[in-house]
DNA sequence: CTGTCGCGAGTGAATGTTCATTCATCAGAT
DNA sequence: ATCTGATGAATGAACATTCACTCGCGACAG
């Protein structure tokens, strides 16, 4: 997931892009709050006066961190749309995505941090909140296709289940983080979390034969 | 909720209970690291020299908070436990609370900002691990009755169901509080977040039949 | 080829503010 | 007289934000 996402953006804005990777750990490790600016200045390998030339706020930063994510997932939506079998394409992207979350990138505190601020700061509540109507349009569309129905008839139909996709994979990327004495029944979980993913599929790909 | 809960610590430590009223909503709106000890101190309605009388520091706050939920969580199992349905008495119960986290008290900020702590202070950490598992451990208690098993049975069987019954919960009640374009859609989600739960309870309940 | 001008990128010390933590002190009850 | 619960000013560290300044480099006139 880290080289793809370099790869993408250093494309475009190459140096912001570079400082993004850099902030990320130090967000994560400390906290939105907890992370000072000399902090993340120094993690960015640049000195204070430099760094706000880039990023005049936290809540400036946390936007292009958002901002870059969605741009991955947006991707990967693009790719699930062109499948032959979207249905499939769709579970197994999900199901990957659990799978990466749990081992190797370690997403889960920077987004238990940004669903915190995002409940406190407005500017912050606002970009996530359109992040996730964003994607939960992409899921909708996805439906759609699965359904066989025109996009707002899904939208009126599934929103609930694009919800709780949404909830489900970012509250497994959480957890995954959480503690180690129950890692050994942390692979139990994330298989009942890909189970409740298959059922809100499930319902949605009902909704097909009985047209 | 609020005042179920004050009666039930006033009993033991009145003055530290009322603090931990006041501490509650300065944590939730400004955040862990975001609400200062003046903050603090100015919210429990005394001076800051007499505020660390009761509370050394955050992490014994947060560690308070979560002790005394966590007595009112143990509160309700055992009424669960003694119910003549334990199934019909836990899903009730679930039910319940997902209805309230969704309107009036809305502790979504506060466990949003106290899991995203968990995740970078250890000793949070450890605070908020010792109450999870605790909770699981009610949770398989009552999935050991209600699947007709010993304890140590369902605990091998449905470790990962304790553990997604508390992920969703405390994912719905965070859930709750984010946004406002979406609250029409709230209510469904919460209709689907109940019927997932029942979805775990159904696989506990379905392993009593095939004893 | 050379001097120098402009400019974007970068620096880090300075400023005023807020924070955590301590402590000398106080009012009142025993 | 003393003990308990409470006070809030004091202290030093850390923070956000600004700013005067440097450095390297390409353009370009001589």
């Amino acid at each position: 997931m880290t080289s793809p996402r370099m790869a993408l953006a250093t494309a475009a804005r190459p140096r912001e892009a570079e400082i993004l990777d850099s902030i990320r750990q130090t967000f994560a490790e400390k906290g939105f709050d907890g992370a000072s600016m000399q902090d993340l200045a120094r993690a960015a390998g640049m000195s204070v006066g430099n760094f706000y030339r880039y990023f005049p706020s936290k809540a400036a930063m946390v936007e292009a961190i958002v901002t870059r994510d969605l741009a991955e997932v947006e991707e990967k939506f693009t790719s699930i749309a062109a499948a032959a079998d979207p249905l499939a394409a769709l579970r197994c992207g999900l199901h990957q995505h659990i799978e990466e979350e749990c081992s190797g990138c370690d997403d889960g505190p920077l987004w238990a941090e940004i669903t915190a601020a995002a409940l406190r700061k407005p500017e912050i509540g606002a970009v996530v909140q359109k992040m996730e109507s964003e994607i939960r349009g992409y899921l909708l569309s996805a439906f759609a296709m699965i359904a066989g129905m025109p996009r707002d008839e899904a939208e009126r139909h599934f929103a609930a289940h694009s919800a709780m996709v949404v909830m489900l994979v970012k509250a497994a990327a959480i957890q995954a983080q959480a503690g180690d004495q129950v890692s050994a029944g942390r692979t139990e979980l994330n298989e009942l979390v890909k189970r409740m993913i298959d059922a809100v599929l499930a319902e949605v790909a009902a909704a097909k034969s009985k047209d």
